[in-house]
DNA sequence: TTTGATTTTAGAATAAGTATAAATCCTGAT
DNA sequence: ATCAGGATTTATACTTATTCTAAAATCAAA
């Protein structure tokens, strides 16, 4: 129905992804494959993800950081950044749709989305600093 | 005052980025210098860019895309990408603040700073369009 | 079973950016 | 003017993340 084909490789990789709730890269991915015992060519696991990204099954994340991040969370969401410690959580409210309107007008656009990655100290790194 | 060193190449690589409202990428920004007469070492195209930006003459801009582009406008602002031609605009009007208070108050943490790039598409590719 | 398509693999290639070390340029004392 | 030390530029090598390539392996009908 869906022209959907799971081999061992992309369904071990999006078994990863959905299991994980820390955005891993492409490198972490292939680090807890290897843990797993599968032992998969490098290309195989960006190949992977580049499927299930296109079959929109996982989301690939560019948050200003030099490597992608893959997430399986599909509704919509934003995500922050701690400056201390570089972990990246989750942001469920949304973007305030008469904000959009505004951007739409000033910019003239018809505005698609918006991606926004948050800063901030998060609440074990606020917990351990020194005051 | 502010130990400044704008030496030759620092000083043209910052008036392109000035003269530029389009928000070039370090190629960009290297191709318009050799317009301009100027053979400048990569490198130093590279480290003139680090330079004025942790002077905080320019900023660097990481939107999602394989480059950093580089902006000399330094009120804060954001902004949005056309999908369709790829363009980059100014969007002025601010994150809301109590959007970022309600996004401490999910998350737990110290919100400093929001990043955000707009996706859409922009009047030129609107009128382009075909009906 | 042969065949054609799809996938995996290893490794080469690419793109953006950083590191290195020698050469050049400045600056401020002699 | 001359020199020495520091900063800067340059060419080039390197790194990192990712994509490309072409051969080998796998799969799926006919
Ligand atoms: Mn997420
Ligand atoms: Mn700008
Ligand atoms: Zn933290
Ligand atoms: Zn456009």
């Amino acid at each position: 129905m869906k022209g959907l084909n799971l081999t061992t490789q992309r369904k071990a990789v999006y078994d990863i992804v959905r299991n994980s709730n820390d955005h891993p890269t492409a490198a972490e991915v292939m680090n807890r494959l290897v843990e797993q015992g599968y032992n998969f060519a490098y290309g195989t696991v960006y190949n992977s993800l580049r499927y299930l990204t296109d079959k929109e099954l996982i989301r690939e994340l560019k948050l200003g950081e030099s490597a992608s991040r893959y997430d399986a969370k599909l509704d919509e969401h934003q995500h922050i950044i701690c400056v201390s410690c570089g972990r990246v959580d989750e942001v469920m409210s949304s973007v305030p749709e008469d904000w959009k309107q505004a951007v739409a007008k000033e910019t003239g656009y018809d505005v698609h989305h918006a991606n926004v990655v948050f800063g901030g100290m998060c609440p074990q790194c606020l917990k351990k600093r020194t005051n």
